[in-house]
DNA sequence: CTTTTTGAACTGACTGGTCAGTGCAAAAAC
DNA sequence: GTTTTTGCACTGACCAGTCAGTTCAAAAAG
């Protein structure tokens, strides 16, 4: 028992195997959900037998959490770098939200099924994987509220603004416009999208300007 | 015999029973998600007996999908309202564009569960009710780009405003915040969620002001 | 009025099928 | 020779949907 050997995310054989079942897994279950997709059919999708699943995960549902712990931890890091690269150019905390939006939607473009089964699963109660979603969704909103913190304190941003509530706004408002976007316009370019929400972001909505 | 002698030929008796499988049902799969509750946990909450529900629904899918109807409806209803009452007071599109969000925040406060059910199965697909969604969805956005359309068209808003995802950002700001609210801070008033929204819909953010 | 009939609404035990999880021997990979 | 994967038979719980039978209030008959 070992797999931790490998210096930087090189995969073990063990390491590729569960990949292959987070990646089976997460389509299935954005597209069915948890309790209707069956652990055959994620064996079946990932091309390996079912014992391989249970030699792997101690249970579907461990697989389940495990993976939602993964593509958190995924989506956090993007997040985070994209807060400090603005950071680092020297933007301020405006250029820093902007930048984070559209690390969101990145994130969403690469990975829409997780993204999709993040959103059904987060505001649901009595699942066995509740208090593994509340960690996780923390770490993520985190990082917004972070930004907006140092704003405030920093005098780029008004100090009425409700930190808590404007984050969750924002992260609403990128979520559910990238996932229609992949939904209902999957022609449209992500740097389009960006746009749009900049300038939600900016108020220049309700600026005539035609 | 004949029960159906009552004024508009619907017996009372029996839309009082779908009536109430309709709320057993909204917050056990709100809970638990569609596949993981069960037909007998929806009739035992709603204290009839399971043949009860066979009798008034054709399958467990059917009642999911008239609760859906029934419940976009009345939210549907609900934004059309705000809209107009603005218009008949005078208002301008921002005001129905507010008074919107307040009827949206209205909404989730008082039908919390069914909104997380919505969220939940919006973006799935492959799913028997995925049509019966897209139709009630797209009445209840399009209410929303109603209102941005008529504002551009009379100069209030850009007409650089991308109206379909403008709206979709709209809806997600308002829906993830309320649905935060009401699970991480729901002491908090509407007034003051409301507060929150209207100062980000306004591009109030990033004016220094403290 | 009293008795009988009617049928919509409801009941709950039962059935047939599904699925998470197990066990294990043999093969493959390393 | 150790770890990992395979293939597959098996089990026991669980569950959607069915159906023969019950209830009861209102209508019809007497």
């Amino acid at each position: 028992m070992e797999s931790s050997s490998a210096t930087a995310g090189v995969s073990t054989r063990r390491e590729a195997t569960r990949q292959k079942l987070y990646e089976a897994a997460v389509t299935l279950i954005a597209e069915q959900g948890f309790s209707a997709t069956t652990v055959d059919e994620i064996a079946e999708r990932a091309g390996v037998a079912k014992g391989t699943v249970y030699y792997n995960f101690a249970s579907k549902s461990v697989l389940f959490e495990e993976l939602l712990r993964h593509g958190v931890g995924l989506l956090t890091a993007s997040l985070r770098e994209a807060a400090e690269a603005t950071a680092r150019a020297g933007g301020g905390k405006v250029d820093a939200l902007d930048a984070m939006i559209r690390a969101g939607l990145v994130f969403i473009d690469r990975y829409p099924a997780f993204t999709q089964l993040y959103v059904a699963e987060l505001w649901r109660t009595n699942r066995a994987w509740q208090s593994t979603l509340m960690v996780v969704r923390q770490q993520a909103v985190a990082v917004v509220e972070g930004v907006l913190r140092e704003g405030v304190e920093n005098g780029e941003f008004s100090d009425e603004i409700d930190v808590p509530l404007t984050a969750s706004a924002l992260v609403g408002m990128v979520l559910v416009a990238a996932l229609d976007w992949q939904s209902f316009q999957p022609e449209r370019s992500l740097d389009d999208v960006h746009a749009a929400l900049s300038r939600l972001l900016q108020g220049r909505v309700s600026g005539r300007r035609g």
